[in-house]
DNA sequence: ATAAATTTGCAACACAGTTGCATAAATCTC
DNA sequence: GAGATTTATGCAACTGTGTTGCAAATTTAT
């Protein structure tokens, strides 16, 4: 563990530095998407809100983690597969979130399908997020 | 106009009140996914903060509007098309938020495809977003 | 080991969203 | 349509989320 997160950080272009080294372990950990809160709350509040804001925002710019969409407010991050670059995100697969445990999921083996909209629309991006019950909660 | 939108109103179970006519008439107006802020903006100012979350949250729940998923942070909500049902939303379209202009649209002719999940995941709604440069933009 | 560059933590700020309560407006009843 | 009742509005104050500037501490390069 220790030498992946060490790697991980180094193959991004991040110094390796205490708080990163505990933010990624928390997702790696924990497999899930995490927000902002989230984050604090495994770190068991011993880290600084700013801080954490930032180090979010540079694995998100280096690609070690991307951004799962929700309809309601905050934003939650996942870590990425591996074939992320930096700067551009490959995260074309589908985000579960449970209706009744709350926790965010990729489902890493389900692609987006192919979609085809009206003339004059370019796709940069998809985001498909699923609301229902996990195997958890069903 | 006037008599549409106090059939909606009365239509959704809600009473017809003076600015809950106007952020209707903004919605209708602009066709497209507005914020809390937009629509304060739309409004020239001169509608209460606290009023205005209280009446998207009341359209929300009716089904005059549904809202739109963002990998960012703050809620956008369209008007819904015909459909829906008090408590229970049929916005199985496709929205699209562009790059360049930051527009939100409804592409109601374009249906979320059918997805299959792994073992245990049931659903319950499907938020797909797409990121790229609409008509006018491209 | 030291210097330069980067990161961290703090304070302070800007913005988003909520709650409680008194006033005002809409709906209901007659 | 006037009055009672219910509901909505606006204000003040508050919580939560995210940002910026800067000095101290840590990491990296020399």
């Amino acid at each position: 563990m220790e030498e992946a997160v060490r790697s991980i950080l180094k193959d991004h272009g991040l110094s390796v530095t205490g708080v990163r080294r505990r933010i990624l372990e928390i997702f790696l950990r924990s497999g899930e998407g995490l927000s902002h809160a989230d984050v604090e709350t495994h770190a068991g509040d011993q880290l600084d809100r700013v801080t954490v804001y930032r180090t979010l925002q540079s694995f998100l710019e280096k690609g070690i983690v991307h951004a799962i969409p929700s309809a309601e407010g905050s934003a939650r991050y996942a870590i990425c597969r591996d074939d992320c670059e930096v700067g551009h995100h490959h995260d074309d697969h589908v985000h579960f979130i449970c209706t009744a445990c709350g926790r965010a999921t990729c489902l890493n083996d389900v692609q987006v399908p192919v979609l085809h909209l009206p003339h004059g629309y370019s796709i940069s991006q998809v985001g498909l997020v699923v609301n229902g019950k996990c195997p958890d909660c069903g």
